[in-house]
Parts: structure tokens; sequence; C-alpha cells
DNA sequence: GAATACTAACCAACCAGTTAGTAGGGAGCA
DNA sequence: TGCTCCCTACTAACTGGTTGGTTAGTATTC
């Protein structure tokens, strides 16, 4: 690993207490502790606490939803696509587990301090997923089921997954070893099981 | 409806505050104020932040505790107890969606927050679940999925549904109106499509 | 007179952001 | 080569508004 400069010192551990604290409980004066900087360098690399926030944020969903368009993309049959979708959503998130936790308390809070840009690039990825979805539905004969609820699954339950690992822990520790704190579960796991789920609810068929 | 007394008005706008703004950006002068009460007086009702915020979060996992378990428990087939778990979540989480963003924001921070009493309050849930389960794969002769898996699904889908209703409308009003924001779907019928979710999980069979 | 419910005013610590200034390196020039 | 000037990167020290919590005291009820 290379010497990061102090910039990318800065935006290394703001994304980490971001995470870990939420936005208002991130101190600046911690940050600059952290990362071993003065605290006007880090107002001299950015703005403010917001602006550092939001660079941060709009980096990591961009690279989601590059991600995501472009894998589904090179595939063919919508089922492939709807896998690679789940899975590529999952990968970027285990390599970047920070934006889970930061997708999971902006969704708590209603997007209140979503920047637009941000939000952009997320529906980038619900409009791709709805395609997806709506191929599926027509291959069968069935109708498409309301991608946003699946795109809310799917995020928040593996964001959720990677976020509560700590949790589990505690439980097993404090409360109780035996409780069934899913030790054998991978996350390419739950995302293979997820789309399975996904596919199920085109071949239950519609009963409402 | 009565007229309330101060310590319920606090207890009333503290949850409003700490759903929506979170823990840290909750302000306790901001809170008297919308409570329409001397500051001090929170602290003579309260020892001090974290407890007001104990008080009230221990109170409301307990409401769905309570709730799930004895609304499963008069239930007879596995089938339906899941149903009714997935459904009375639904129902505890729509009357008091404050809950749904606490919840998400603590599963957000990996439950650093999160204490013990509550912690034993969400386990006996997931532990009501994991009987279901099991129940539910006995009877098909299939495997008992992890169900801190499905417990964390649920949770986190039900409450992200509840919490992202304002980022929906700012998608349809500054972005794009005709996005797919799922505007037909209701909590029930959520509930109702994530049960036969569950379920089809045990028809499809193991692949694995 | 003692306990309960409440308040105005206060305080010390905290924290985002600023200021005024330093170190060092490169360009232009003699 | 030596000199000035400027620019980028960075810092110690400060500021002023904020915020969790306290104190000392009042009104009311039992």
């Amino acid at each position: 690993m290379t010497k990061l400069t102090k910039k990318e010192m800065i935006l290394h551990e703001a994304k980490k207490m971001f995470a870990e604290h939420g936005y208002a409980a991130t101190i600046m004066d911690d940050l600059a502790k952290q990362a071993g900087v003065n605290k006007a360098t880090i107002y001299y690399h950015f703005k403010d606490k917001a602006t550092l926030y939001e660079t941060l944020f709009f980096e990591a969903i961009k690279r989601i939803a590059d991600a995501v368009v472009s894998r589904t993309d090179a595939l063919e049959t919508p089922e492939e696509q709807l896998h690679a979708y789940v899975t590529t959503f999952a990968e970027v998130l285990d390599t970047c587990p920070h934006l889970a936790s930061i997708l999971l308390r902006e969704l708590a809070s209603g997007g209140n301090s979503m920047p637009k840009s941000v939000l952009k690039q997320l529906l980038r990825t619900t409009k791709r997923l709805a395609e997806i979805l709506e191929a599926c539905a027509k291959k069968r004969g069935t109708v498409c089921h309301e991608p946003m609820v699946i795109q809310l699954m799917i995020i928040s339950t593996l964001s959720s997954f990677l976020t509560t690992e700590p949790i589990r822990k505690r439980v097993r520790e404090e409360l109780d070893p035996d409780a069934p704190t899913m030790p054998a579960v991978t996350l390419p796991q739950l995302a293979d099981k997820m789309t399975d789920m996904i596919r199920a609810t085109f071949t239950e068929g519609e009963n409402g």
C-alpha cells in the first residue's frame, strides 16, 4: 500500500466515521485527529462538513451505479441480469461496507440530507432494475411488480446484513450463545438467496 | 384525544425527533420547545438524554415483541403464524412509524447504542420467528433457513418502506415524475408479498 | 411542612469554522 | 547562482455560537 496523501487520509477516515457515528455525531476535531492532520487542513481541502459528506457519498454511490449498470448490460437474459444486479450490489457494498451504514441512515431519515446528485445515481439503478423486472415479467406473462419495493428490499437487506455483524456478535456473547445468529451465511450466498426469492415472485403468480 | 401530561408530551415529541434526526442531532433545547415545556422539566422526568432515548426505544420494541409473540401464539399452522408475524410487525411499525427510523439507524450503527434491554426484546422476536420457520421447514421436509437473515429482511424492508415515503415523493417531484415510485402498494400488501416470498424459499427447495 | 411538578437563568464543555501565519517549491529574472 | 515573488499545503491558536445538564427557587397539593 502506497502512502496516502493527507487529503486521501481525510476522505478515508471520514468515510469510516460517518458510517460509524452518522453525520451529526461525527466531530471534525476527532476526524482531524484520526486522520493525523490539523483540523484546518480539512477545511483547506473541503468547503465544510456537509461538502465533505456529499463528496464521499456521491463517489461511493456512483461506483455502485456504474458497476450495476455495466455488469447487467453485458448479459442477455433478464434472469441473469437480475442475478448480476443483486450480486454486484452486494459486492460493491462489501468492498465499501461504510456505504452500507450511510445508506441505511439515509433511509432512516427519509433522505433528508441526501444530495440531489446522490439521488440521481440511485435512480439510475432503480430504473435499470425496473427494466430487468419488466423483462422477467413479460417473459412469464405476469405483471411487473413495483420495482422500487424490490429495490428497497435489496438495498436494506444487504446493507443491514453487513452492518449488523457487531450486533450478532453481541447477542452471542452477552445474551445467548445459541441464538440463531447466522454464522454460516456469507454475503454472496445471501445475494443468491435474494435473487431466488425475487424470481419466485414471478413464478408464484399474482393473487391480488 | 385527551390532553397529554407534560411527561407524555416530552415522550411523544422525543420519539418524533429521535426518529427524524437521530440521537446526536436531537437537541434538548429544541425538544423542550417542541414539547412546550421548560428544558429542566425534561431533566425532572428523565435522568438524561440517553435515558430518555432508552425508555422510549424499549417501550416501543417491547410493544412489537409482545404483539408478535401473542398474535402468533394464537394460531395453529406455521404458515398462518408466519403471515401473522410479518403482518403484526408491519402493523405495529405502522402505528408507530418513528420506531422504523430508530430501528434502521440502530442497524446502521451496528447496535452501538442499543441497550441490552432492547436487544433482549428483539431476540424474543427472532426466537419466535426461528420456531415458526423451523416448523415450516419440517413440514415440507426441507432445511430451516437462517432465521436471522429473514428477520433482518423483514425488519429492514418494512422499516425502509415506511421511512422512504419522503424520498419517493422527492424523486417524483424533483427528478422524474414517471419514476417507478410505487404509488399503489400499501404496507399490508407489502407484508403479504413478503410472507409469500419467505414461503417460496421453502417450496423452491434447497440447491446449495 | 414536605413532597411533587415545574421554571428562569445560568454554566462549562463542546464544536464547526476562521485567522493569521509558516514551510517549501517552482517560475522568472539578472 | 542567487534573488524575489507567488503559490500550494499546512498549522497553532482562536472564536463565538451551541448544547447537555444544573441550580436555586416558585407554585400547588396533600
